[in-house]
RNA sequence: GCUGUUAUAGCUCAGUCGGUAGAGCACAUCCUUGGUAAGGAUGAGGUCGCCAGUUCGAAUCUGGCUAACAGCUCCA
């Protein structure tokens, strides 16, 4: 047999293992499984059947990563198990960045337990255990479970199809339900650490039981662990709640969880954001409006939100008359296309509105501007005839990401399909869930598809933006709807003069103002660039003697349409360049008896770099440009 | 909502065995007029998240509540 691998050609006797192959190298032990022809991945002594070219993993690809994890989280099932014996083995999978593993343990683990169990997974790990692997069929392997009292074991076997055969590890007395593969010995697990103990239920389901989870992560040496733990930490320094505070952005206060507050500074950038918008939307052919925070129960029965969504609305009475505060815009939006009779001429019509609403998420959800229980959507409904879908939504992907370019962010794409409980024919879902596709696929995005993830009222878009430790947040949206035009009786005039039914589409562009702001700011550390920030230049004086200038220097600044902010205080430069440069403001305009005498500033950049002194119009005009270009500097 | 952790000055944190609280930064006043990340002195600032309980006495121990953090669930 011949093996294909690592550059070379090995002749070995068929039903040998990569393994076999390799073990004389030097390098043999960074090699921890072996990724076959057909893609599938198995043990590096695992025995091989006929010619084909394979692949050796290395902690340098993910696949490679994800075993050595994979076996690290057996390592730490096993310590647990050594520890705790009654504790009952759920899941233990690599994740991205770790591992974790789920147990169901009498009393759940403390901070403490994690040092002892992580002392116990080092004198594990010393242990030269290697990993054997062997199956049994179905009925053979619950008896197995059964015997060592693992009833999750057990359930996820009960699952699976009765002629199915089960592969398990051994590794010393630790026997786990595990397709593998697996690292040759734990010996190779070096550098790892458990990171947190969380709750989680069994199978992700609320309803059942929960379990505790052990999360940790592990690398092949200490400086590769020591390094990441430090870009974890350095990652929390961009943390958009910490930002907010220092900044003087935004912040949360006890008296409104989940409301939070806009100070002086977050506001002006909030602010920026929504000219914007308003901009780039007139631009694209979208009308604004507004409709009431607050509407009539009839509304919301009307809508179906009253008896579907109720739990997460406020809600109040005026004079006696049930009101809902609006968890969404589009009921209201729907009241504005109802106000008139439409023609097939006047389609698509684009209505776009930045609207406050209100829903009550659950405490446990909430999460700085991420996750709030007041927020703006940047929502707008167009109404269209079905020829339009295409084109339409074509349009709408385009403006999202001209967006999300400009700002600089990387994201990515999902589309949603019919899940379970739909309203709605199979014909609509046809068309509806084409009309997505087809326009991603015309216009070549990459994106994946999540079966069944739709709403029930339509298929939809949904664009993800990674927060600063890459936690992903949905932000734009597209959603076509079939059920409120339905329900609320939406028309238009064909030109055949008869009524039709148009197709309607939700769709957000930032999602919503504050999580938008949250990423924003996440993503550029708070150094927000020119045409956002805040404060983009802080003139400061080096002594009283130019104080006339400075203040006439700020006078063209903000002749400009710029925003600058005077620091005439009796202290030393440094200080004042320390103080601007912690609020991360792009330009400092600094004004001694020099530049004084002749109009001229001497400009430092944050990043600390001197950009020479030049007359006042010139740097006026420096930012100006920085400003309406909406560079990202 | 669930599991775990946490809550002391505006911010970051210390506070030992239960004896009514401390630092740095920020703030105020004064001195200092200084050239690119912290000049000096003095001062003010806290019902130790809230409510009960134990105790002669609670920031400290116990219980409840509230809020935050991590994860799970949720995000028609």
């Amino acid at each position: 047999m011949k093996l294909e691998m690592l550059g070379q050609s090995f002749d070995v006797a068929e039903g040998s293992s990569a393994g076999d192959c390799l073990k004389d190298r030097e390098d043999f032990k960074q090699y921890y499984a072996v990724k076959l022809a057909d893609g599938s991945l198995i043990d590096m002594f695992a025995p091989i059947h006929g010619d084909q070219a394979v692949t050796p993993l290395t902690f340098a690809s993910e696949e490679g990563r994800k075993v050595y994890r994979h076996s690290c989280s057996h390592l730490l099932a096993i310590a647990v198990k050594n520890l705790y014996p009654a504790a009952k083995l759920a899941i233990g999978p690599a994740i991205e960045n770790g591992y974790y593993y789920d147990f169901d343990v009498e009393t759940p683990f403390t901070p403490d337990d994690l040092a002892k169990i992580e002392k116990e997974m080092q004198k594990v790990a010393r242990k030269s255990i290697r990993p054997r692997r062997y199956t049994l069929p179905r009925a053979e392997a619950i008896a197995l479970m059964q015997e060592r009292a693992e009833p999750y074991k057990v359930e996820l076997i009960e699952d699976l199809p009765e002629d199915e055969t089960l592969s398990f590890y051994e590794m010393g007395d630790f026997i786990d339900l595990c397709v593998g593969p697996h690292l040759p010995n734990l010996t190779y697990l070096k550098a790892f650490k458990l990171t947190q103990i969380a709750g989680a239920y069994w199978r992700g389901n609320e309803h059942n039981k929960m379990l505790c989870r052990i999360y940790g992560t592990c690398f092949p040496t200490k400086d590769q662990l020591a390094e990441y733990l430090q870009q974890i930490e350095e990652a929390k320094k961009r943390d958009h709640r910490k930002l907010g505070r220092d900044l003087d952005l935004f912040d949360m206060r006890d008296e409104g969880p989940g409301f939070p507050f806009f100070y002086p500074k977050g506001m002006v950038l909030r602010n920026i954001l929504e000219d914007y918008w308003r901009q780039v939307h007139r631009r694209a052919g979208y009308e604004e409006i507004k409709t009431p925070i607050m509407l009539n129960r009839s509304l919301w029965e009307r809508s179906g939100h009253w008896d579907h969504y109720k739990d997460n609305m406020y809600t109040t009475k005026i004079d006696d008359v049930d009101f809902a505060i609006k968890p969404m815009n589009c009921p209201g939006g729907m009241l504005v296309y109802e106000r008139k009779l439409w023609s097939y001429r006047e389609l698509p019509c684009r209505s776009g509105e930045l609207g406050l609403v209100h829903r009550h998420e659950k405490s446990g959800a909430l999460h700085g501007l991420m996750r709030v229980r007041c927020f703006t959507q940047d929502d707008a409904h167009i109404f269209m005839t079905p020829e339009q879908i295409r084109d339409e939504i074509k349009g709408v992907y385009r403006l999202i990401d001209e967006v999300y370019t400009l700002f600089g962010f990387p994201y990515t794409v999902e589309l949603s399909t019919r899940p379970e409980n739909s309203i709605g024919t199979d014909e609509m879902w046809e068309l509806a869930t084409e009309g997505l596709q087809g326009a991603l696929d015309e216009l070549g995005v990459p994106y994946t598809v999540n079966e069944g993830d739709g709403a029930f009222y339509g298929p939809k878009i949904d664009f993800h933006l990674k927060d600063c430790i890459g936690r992903t947040w949905q932000c734009g949206t597209i959603q076509l709807d079939m059920n409120l035009p339905e329900r609320f009786d939406l028309t238009y005039t064909g030109s055949d003069g008869e009524k039709h039914r148009p197709v309607m589409i939700h769709r957000v562009v930032f999602g919503s103002i504050e999580r938008f702001i949250g990423i924003l700011t996440e993503q550029y550390g708070g150094a927000f660039p020119t045409w956002l920030a805040p404060v983009q230049v802080k003139i400061l004086t080096i002594t009283d003697r130019s104080d006339d200038a400075a203040k006439e220097l700020q006078g063209l600044l903000l002749a400009a349409d710029l925003r600058p902010e005077l620091d005439l205080r009796n202290e030393k430069i440094g200080f004042k360049v320390r103080e601007a440069q912690m609020m991360k403001i792009p330009y400092m305009f600094v004004l001694g008896d020099r530049e004084a005498a002749d109009k001229t500033v001497t400009i430092r950049n944050r990043k600390g770099d001197n950009l020479g002194t030049v007359p006042f119009a010139e740097a006026v005009a420096m930012v100006k440009k920085l400003n309406d270009e909406k560079t990202l500097d």
